[in-house]
This record gives structure tokens, C-alpha cells and sequence, in this order.
DNA sequence: TATTGTTATACTCTATAACTATA
DNA sequence: TATAGTTATAGAGTATAACAATA
């Protein structure tokens, strides 16, 4: 029984995750790499590049949306020639969903900007907390989709 | 020079950790322990059980949030019974908030119901992925400030 | 009949700008 | 003149409900 162990610690870790996630939400919606991408865009983009395509529905489901409101992303995507639509193969109800070369460009530039914010946070962060963060941040990964 | 051993590593956790911090955000948006409660109002709460009581402007500083958010934020919860408002000691312009008996006895309730979040959590989690949000908690409380 | 995606609509949260009162 | 808070307004992002097309 692995959490009665640290059930106190585990409850008090929670309250403090989720009031941290939640105002770092906040503090990251207003860094924005780019200005006109929103935090999900961004998100969706990050997806595709990892997983190379997607239909809006694994999408939606990857980032905890709605379909409509994923329908509307993705309409924003490809308004701004960052994502490709295209037929599904072997059905015609869905679609695929896939980054073009303009977006591996936009993703390689906000790397860059990323690290002046980085470079920021590091002055104020030690190496033994970085450390936690780098450890920590698969597991709020996996949280994310739990 | 601590950042330039792991800047890389850096690099990739801030990525990984903004695009977790915005979906977890998400997550935790629909899982509201009450549901007439905003996550800032949770999160200003918690404040007010730490820090005793603030005034609007120091509760907006806090949670990342400008003043007039915060004005209708403390509108709400003094609505709700929640939050209690007194003229400043010193400084006429300003206000005090502080929590009512009501808002402790509403921060005990909403413990017992994360508990049943937390144990279904606690299935998808091992020792060793819950002892690493634990140590990370403090740093992302410490990000969010920064 | 179930599922994928879309359209139309409304809501929640936050921001900006302009204003009031006090320092 | 500067600061704390408020009012009024607008905007971004998401949700729900109803619908179309395909399985």
C-alpha cells in the first residue's frame, strides 16, 4: 500500500500543485513565444510534432477540450498555413491532421525566444530545484492524462 | 555556472512542464472540489487560510491576476459568504479580506472530497512518481512567484 | 444506432480604460 | 501627483446543444 505512507504529504502536494498550476497558467498565457498563438495552439502544435498527426478528435482528447472548441483550433491552424487538413484514409467521416514546414520553422524560432524566458528563471532557480523540476516534469505529464 | 551543465535538460522540461501546467489547468478547471467555486477563488482562499487576511491589491499581486479581476474575484466570494471585508487601519483607500468560519469549514469539506480525486490518482501513480511531485510542488509554488 | 466532426450560441474569466477617493 | 480600488466594457477561450455525414 504505497500512499498510506505519505498520504498527509501526497494531500498536501496536491493543494499545492494545483494552486501552482494554476497561477503558473496564468504567468505562462501572458509569455506567449508567440502572440498569436494561444496557449493550446501552441500545445496542439507541440503534439503534432511529437506524434506527426492526429485526427481533431485525438486532439481534443489530448488536450482535455471539447470537439467543437478543437474544431475551432484547428480551423485557426490551418488559417495561419501552420496545419494541414487532409481526408482520412479509411474514413471519410474524420480527418488528419498534420504541421507543415511553416510550423517546424515557428516551433525552431519560439525554442529560441523560450530561452531569454529561461534564461530569467534561472537566476532565481538553484540546481537542486531545477533537478526536481526535470523530474517532475514527466510525471505531471502523465498526470495530465491520468 | 549551474544552468550550463543541464541547459539542454532545461530547455526540454520547461517545454514539457508549460505544455503539462496548461492541460493539468485544464483538468483541474473541470474537477472544481465545489462547484460554484472558480479556481482563483479556491486559490485565493487557500491564500487567506495561509497568510490570515491581505488586501485586494496584495491578493491580486499574488495570484497573477489585475486589479480589477481581483475586485470582482473578492465581489464573488463576499457574496458567497466566504470572505469578509474591513475598512484598512491605516490607509482609508484600501481593504482588508479575510476568510469567515464558513470558508474553513468549506476548506475542510473540499479536503475530504480531493481525497476521492487522490485515490483515484493514486492508482495511476508509484511511490517513486508521487516522492518526485512532492519534492516539485515547492519549486512550481517558487516558479509561480518568480 | 453510434460516432466524427461542425455550426450556432452562451458563458466564464480576465484584461484595458476611465473614474473615484485617499495619500 | 501617485496609489488603491471600482465601474464599464470588450475580448479570448471554452462549453453545451443541435445538426450533418458516415460507419
Amino acid at each position: 500500500m504505497p500512499d498510506l505512507l505519505h498520504g498527509d504529504e501526497n494531500e498536501a502536494a496536491v493543494n499545492s500543485l494545483r494552486s501552482a498550476v494554476m497561477r503558473l497558467g496564468r504567468r505562462l498565457k501572458h509569455q506567449r513565444v508567440d502572440e498569436s498563438l494561444s496557449p493550446t495552439e501552441m500545445s496542439v502544435l507541440g503534439t503534432l510534432a511529437r506524434c506527426g498527426s492526429a485526427t481533431p478528435g485525438e486532439l481534443a482528447r489530448k488536450e482535455h477540450v471539447q470537439p467543437p472548441s478543437m474544431t475551432r483550433i484547428v480551423a485557426l491552424l490551418e488559417a495561419k498555413g501552420l496545419v494541414r487538413l487532409e481526408p482520412h484514409p479509411d474514413d471519410r467521416r474524420q480527418k488528419v491532421v498534420s504541421q507543415t514546414e511553416r510550423a517546424e520553422a515557428m516551433l525552431e524560432e519560439s525554442r529560441r525566444k523560450r530561452n531569454v524566458w529561461l534564461a530569467s528563471l534561472a537566476e532565481g532557480l538553484d540546481d537542486d530545484e531545477w533537478a526536481k523540476l526535470r523530474a517532475a516534469a514527466p510525471v505531471l505529464e502523465k498526470l495530465a492524462h491520468l
